[in-house]
DNA sequence: GTTGCTGCAAAGTGTTTGCACCCTG
DNA sequence: CAGGGTGCAAACACTTTGCAGCAAC
């Protein structure tokens, strides 16, 4: 899965005439390791213990990369700072977020989706994405 | 409608010993009327028609007093500003968000809602709030 | 050797805050 | 007339950008 990751951006990198460097792989695979819903922050923290000299920047400019080639989704949690999820880890899925300590559920309903397309058809509305947040208390902090 | 308004707004600034004040009549009327989902710097331009002494602060410290009354709601679209609609209104919706004209058109599904709450129950999780956004093109924009 | 990439620092953007003065209650 | 409210500018947090040197192709 590791590989078949770095396979898809270097795809995507010769495609658009770009190049590979040792930053973007590190940040790869930091990002392939990490748990999901990493802030910039957090990455640039995870990169910086095996490769200190990277940048703040590089680590912006290689998420977006990132998500163009299609490897990365951004989220935004309303909590001011962009979190990302690798694309590839699992299938599509919304989130319950506990506002007490920060955990993050992963969840899919079919039926749900379904009822998005029905309603957005009634309004002549095509969908391209959505995002569905259920903010709340997990079972740890009620 | 409006009146009721003024009602809340000056109960809750009452019972936390707050005063009333030229401005937060002038930012409450303004966002009353003008349309939902409007943005700090939207309502600034409004305010400053009839009262261009407002500084912008203030509509920031106000928006917040109107979210911690209940009159407001804080909406996050992703496009990096905070927006506010006021929740006497409607009741909850959702929104199908426009990428290409930015028109959001508002909607309610109550099925949706219920599954929402069957598969947070199956996780241990109690929802306090939700927010579902669609992406997509509108019928203009196809 | 081109041309894109990086690190750094500076600039941007949206939002919050400190402070002296003003006004409501 | 006390204590909160306001305007202004400075501070903030996160993100983007300009640029000179560097490295991949």
């Amino acid at each position: 899965m590791n590989s078949k990751q770095i396979e898809v951006l270097e795809n995507y990198i010769t495609e658009h005439k770009l190049k590979i460097t040792k930053q973007r792989r590190a940040i790869l695979n930091a990002f392939i390791e990490c748990e999901n819903h990493v802030s910039v922050e957090e990455l640039y923290g995870i990169v910086s213990e095996q490769e200190p000299k990277i940048g703040l920047a590089t680590i912006y400019r290689t998420l977006a990369l990132l998500t163009k080639s299609g490897l990365a989704l951004e989220m935004d949690f309303g909590d001011g700072q962009k979190r990302y999820e690798s694309s590839y880890m699992n299938a599509h899925h919304d989130h319950m977020v506990c506002t007490e300590c920060g955990k993050i559920i992963e969840f899919n309903h079919p039926l749900i989706e379904k009822y998005q397309e029905e309603i957005a058809i009634q309004n002549g509305f095509k969908i391209t994405s959505h995002k569905l947040d259920l903010f709340g208390h997990c079972n740890d902090c009620l």
